[in-house]
DNA sequence: TTCATTAAGTTTCTAATAGAAACCTAATGC
DNA sequence: GCATTAGGTTTCTATTAGAAACTTAATGAA
C-alpha cells in the first residue's frame, strides 16, 4: 500500500459515464439485433441464412454488421467452410452465453409481462 | 376441453416474429437510454434534471421522448407538482423494477466483462 | 422596470443510421 | 448458356438521433 501505483489504477468502471468504456459496450449489446441473435445462437450454432431467417425483419446488411461485431468482441465466431457454395458457421463463445443469459432475461420479460404492458397502454392512451 | 374456445387461444409469443406483440416491447426496452434510466430509477425516484445529468450525453429531447413511452407501458410514474418552477418526478413501478433488475444484468455484464471484450477486440483487429 | 434565472419541456435543423433492393462471386446442375 | 445457391457488399432513400435554440411562468436582482 506503499507502492503509489494504486494512484494510477483504472477509474471505477460506471456506464453512465459517456466517456467509460463499459458505457460504448453497454450501447453495443442493449440492441434489439444484438438479443434476438445471441439469443439464438445461445441455442445452437448457425449459418448466416439460417439467423436471418430466425429473425424476421432483419436485413442481410445489418445482420452482416451485427455479426462482425459480435465477432469482433468475442462474442461469437464464424467459421468458413469451403463448400461450393461457402458454408459458414456462427457459434456462440462462453462470453457469449454470459452475456446471453442475461439477454434472455429481457426476452422472457417481453412474452411473460405482455399483458401487463398492454394494459398500461391503454389505460395511458384513454387519458 | 370440449369448449373450441381454446382454438381461438393468442398465438403463443414469439419475440422472433416481427409481427408478434412482444417483439415490438423487445425492441422498446432493447435500447441504450432506457435501459440507464431504468436502472437509475431503480435506485431513486429522480427529477426530470437529474436524470439529465446522470446519464451522460442523454439530450433533452430524448429523454423526453423515452421516459414519455417508459410511462406509456406502465414502467415509470410521472408525478408533477405545481411548484414554480414545476417540479416533475420520475418513479419507477413494480412492473418497472421487474424489468429494471434484468436490465441491470447486462450493466454487470459490461462491468465485469470488459477486460474479456478487450482483449478479444485487440486480437481481432490484430489479423 | 427590465433582465436573468430556473425546470421541464418542445421545436428546428442537420448528420448519422437503418432498411430495401439490387448487385457480386464462383461453382454446379439442367 | 442460364438459373440457382450462400454469403455477403453496394447503393439509395427514409427514418431517427442529437445539438442547439426557443418556450412558459414566476421570482429575485439591478
Amino acid at each position: 500500500m506503499s507502492d503509489p501505483a494504486h494512484l494510477l489504477q483504472a477509474p471505477s468502471p460506471n456506464v453512465f459515464d459517456s466517456a467509460c468504456p463499459t458505457r460504448a459496450i453497454l450501447d453495443r449489446i442493449a440492441d434489439k439485433w444484438t438479443v434476438l441473435l445471441l439469443i439464438l445462437l445461445a441455442r445452437r450454432t448457425m449459418r448466416f441464412n439460417e439467423l436471418r431467417r430466425g429473425v424476421d425483419g432483419l436485413s442481410q446488411k445489418v445482420l452482416s454488421q451485427t455479426l462482425k461485431s459480435l465477432e469482433r468482441d468475442g462474442l461469437v465466431t464464424r467459421t468458413a467452410y469451403p463448400t461450393v457454395p461457402v458454408t459458414v458457421e456462427y457459434a456462440i463463445t462462453p462470453l457469449g452465453i454470459d452475456l446471453a443469459a442475461a439477454l434472455d432475461g429481457l426476452r422472457r420479460f417481453a412474452e411473460d409481462r405482455l399483458p401487463d404492458i398492454e394494459n398500461a397502454r391503454a389505460r395511458f392512451d384513454a387519458t
